[in-house]
DNA sequence: TATGAATGAGTCTTCATTCAT
DNA sequence: CATGAATGAAGACTCATTCAT
């Protein structure tokens, strides 16, 4: 009834999740402590303990939560024919799911170093390697294999990086977007060999 | 004469930034201690801080001597028009000056969200905006920025990602050599408008 | 029932002031490290961090606790007429202080150097000024200043050096005490100009 | 010729002496460190370990060169005839030769804590003890032993604490003088009696 | 008369984690 | 559903000192 404390009884492990992967993106997952966490929700370390087993738990935990949207998509995508049409729309429906979890990719984009040794470094890149074998054949010219990790690259960079440009954040997806499918495009059609 | 110890005199310094690089790449900068460094070089911690002021300033050390030749090819490249054969020569040199520090710049790649606290990180931002004001006119297409921005990360992420695929590492720094020169040349010609 | 371990629970705040208290006037600030101040209670050097923030806030938390009378008796002095009894008043009360807080007021006076650059330095400063304002009228003769501030030392130094000389310590603060009432007592009448 | 650095030659020891001195008594003996000294002469740190054998020795040197008139005077004291005259007398000449080595009584008595472990600590302690006994007779009553240790303190600790007062700084000594003069008069006379 | 290079012991401090209550 | 109190391991860094040159 009065609002802040009372009414979160419950909703304290999503509470942590939130708070952990604010600072995770703003600082790095080392350079972030529990103690920093607890501090900003006015709860003592020993309360995430209650929620989580260990550090790493709380990130698996984010990991796990907010990019079901892309393993769905990629389960979806590994069903369908590998036409030109599957792969524009995977790349169209990737770049709606990241900046639908952008702080999380962010994170993942800015430590890669810390997430390879930890859980979700693995699942992430078997989720990525899956990607790339649906978006270019294994047989395909090296260069169009490059194009196609590229346009990979281009969705996860651009939306962290084009933050320094000015412009509207939908208008810039947009031109990734575009620049992702075009070189998927290009990729599927062996522009390499022209 | 016998090698180890005593020929070693002097090249200390040296010695310290090259083992620093190599666990700092592997590990990352955090997970990285300077107990850890010392070891391999079998001497103290504190011999380390005999020659470097501070853990950072061992990565500081690292990355101005390293990054000199991108230093050096901003700079010239600063003062060409900039035609499309200009822009062509840059990506086509800093490819090259990547595949000479790639531990380096795998560890910039991968360590963002540290670097970013670090001297090194407005360091390195600073040329990368120079660079990219060279590379892309600031009123061109935004589809057509974001391409030049591409071309940028494909060039950095592609030596690192491409580890993975099988072949040999030169054909697959000219493939990536080739696909951002073709982003950049696409740029230049306002592709985004056809 | 065993009276050493569990009796002590909740009280670690205070035990750690003690012991540090009497190592700190033993051996000096610098001299005591916390690793010694725990291994006297036999606990970990974090046992101490989760008490308190920083070593310096342990004597600063010392400082604050011991003082108080002190604080009070300044309090009370601002506030009373600056007659000779009053100041007699203030001497006697402010010796009675000094024996019940001897430790620390030891302490503060065999290590004014470190405690200058410390957070302690300047609350004890400002004090000892307010003190000085309350014993001698700002337009007194140059030696009835000094003869005031000559009281203050001797009560200080007093308790300390004194040590040495044999007899009982009771007898001991009231002869300092009688010395530095009549240097008061002086200044108060402007004996420097006689 | 050039003044500076070839001049120099030789009194480097001198010039060691100097520095520590205004180190010590700026920031205290522990918070001083070798490097600091070394630092400010433009020397390396071997270069002091050339000139004294440990940090201690530094302390010991300037100690012994700077305290000498004092140990003179107290030597002198000890054959006169412990009159009125000869205490005033001495009284005075302390004072004097305090003001002349003002840097290192200030540092003896910011760092009591440290100076006791040190060998300078039982020097000085010894030469306190022998003037305390030229000044008071051992019978004296307690009040007047009192009263002559409270000079001593008056001495030492005017000149620095003093140091915040407005006016001129022989102005002020001779302020200091007068006070511990009184003090001694009346020990002398048996003040404590009337 | 110094220096360059290094060491060993120690400093304060932080961290993820545990567990009885 | 959480806290208070604590731990063990480790972190970066500083210091006085040494010694071959």
């Amino acid at each position: 009834m009065d609002g802040t404390r009372q009414r979160r009884r419950g909703d304290t492990r999503q509470r942590i999740q939130d708070v952990a992967l604010e600072l995770f993106a703003e600082q790095g997952y080392e350079k972030t402590s529990l103690r920093e966490i607890a501090e900003r929700l006015e709860v003592t370390k020993a309360a995430l303990y209650y929620h989580f087993k260990t550090k790493e738990e709380i990130l698996v935990s984010i990991f796990e939560d907010l990019s079901r949207p892309i393993e769905d998509l990629i389960e979806w995508g590994r069903l369908q024919p590998h036409t030109l049409e599957t792969k524009q729309e995977i790349v169209r429906r990737y770049s709606e799911a990241l900046a639908g979890a952008a702080p999380l990719f962010r994170f993942m984009q800015e430590n890669q170093a810390t997430v390879r040794e930890l859980r979700i470094g693995g699942m992430f890149k078997d989720r990525m390697l899956v990607l790339r074998d649906i978006l270019v054949a294994p047989d395909a010219d090296l260069v169009d294999q490059v194009r196609s990790i590229s346009a990979l690259f281009t969705l996860h960079a651009g939306m962290f990086v084009l933050q320094d440009l000015e412009g509207d954040p939908e208008d810039k997806r947009r031109a990734v977007l575009e620049v992702a499918t075009d070189l998927i495009t290009r990729a599927h059609r062996g522009a390499g060999e022209s």
